[in-house]
DNA sequence: TTTCTAAATGCAATTCATTTGCATCTGGAA
DNA sequence: TTCCAGATGCAAATGAATTGCATTTAGAAA
């Protein structure tokens, strides 16, 4: 009898482990913490915030910050994370592949982040237009002003 | 009479102006030619390219990087630019804001950027959820396999 | 269990995009 | 023509991400 991972996105942190994970890659302490901690997260996170988190479950041990990026990027080319950029922050940001993904809307004021309810292209056909191209994902982002901010407007054009 | 600035968009490089310049602002050689560059651009480009080939319209002249960044910078305040990040790309791109925006297929095997007919979200409302978030702008890109990469395929899977 | 090796890691140095401090220059108002 | 706030050039600094190499380790095989 072949031996199941039954633990996996849905196990505590102490046993975390990842039905998914592709054959070949070594199920290392490091790579067990930054699995923890993108499965734990909100929202997107960058490399050094996942450092930093991963750290903190490996009391005392060593990371090396080289290490969660390439991590980070071996778990992306097979598929069990996404990584995606915003244009006002400088830094990649990854996060869990769950399948469903989530689109943020973006307050410009404050630069909060929030998570839209769905994906709007969920029940839309995407023409191209360029014939022929297979699409296979997206990324969307929305920008504007969320309630607070918004309400404290008159000034907060454009123009400074 | 007040002067008015009827070249601009329309006008050739050679007198080239902007009529949505905004006040205070100096128009400078270095600045008409980083936006002659930017108009006559057909994608966005970043720092770099928009550094090259402003430098050939200004043959012999001085041209310094961070000097391009600061100009850049100070467009996209002003609404002249629009500033994208792409995730498989490091560096910002950089495009005139023409009031109707484009977006991209990006074919995840040969990188190509095929501008999209239209955006999708012309005849959307996009319903937030997040109550009162009011949408000034979006951001979209579709990634997928351009015709020619899909040909060619049968081995193109995450794994390789 | 122990052995053994390819894969993974730590560390330090490197690359590359972008920013900043400061002295000099210049567009354009007076 | 004068004059100065705003722009620029230059060089150094910052910060994200990558890489080379010596060492460690997960996990398959013995």
């Amino acid at each position: 009898m072949e031996q199941q991972n039954v633990t996996g996105p849905q196990a505590t942190a102490s046993d975390m482990a990842c039905p998914e994970y592709p054959q070949g890659l070594k199920w290392t302490r490091q790579r067990k913490n930054v699995y923890r901690v993108l499965w734990e997260a909100k929202e997107p996170l960058n490399a050094v915030q996942i450092y930093k988190l991963a750290a903190q479950y490996a009391e005392g041990e060593e990371y090396a910050l080289s290490t969660i990026y390439r991590i980070l990027s071996t778990f992306e080319e097979k598929g069990l994370v996404e990584k995606t950029s915003w244009v006002e922050d400088t830094a990649v940001a990854y996060s869990l592949n769950r399948g469903q993904h989530t689109h943020y809307a973006v307050c410009l004021e404050c630069h909060r982040r929030i998570p839209l309810q769905g994906c709007p292209f969920a029940h839309m056909n995407v023409d191209c237009g360029a014939g022929g191209f297979t699409v296979t994902g997206h990324k969307l982002e929305v920008y504007g002003y969320c309630s607070e901010c918004r309400e404290q407007q008159g000034r907060g054009q454009i123009e400074n």
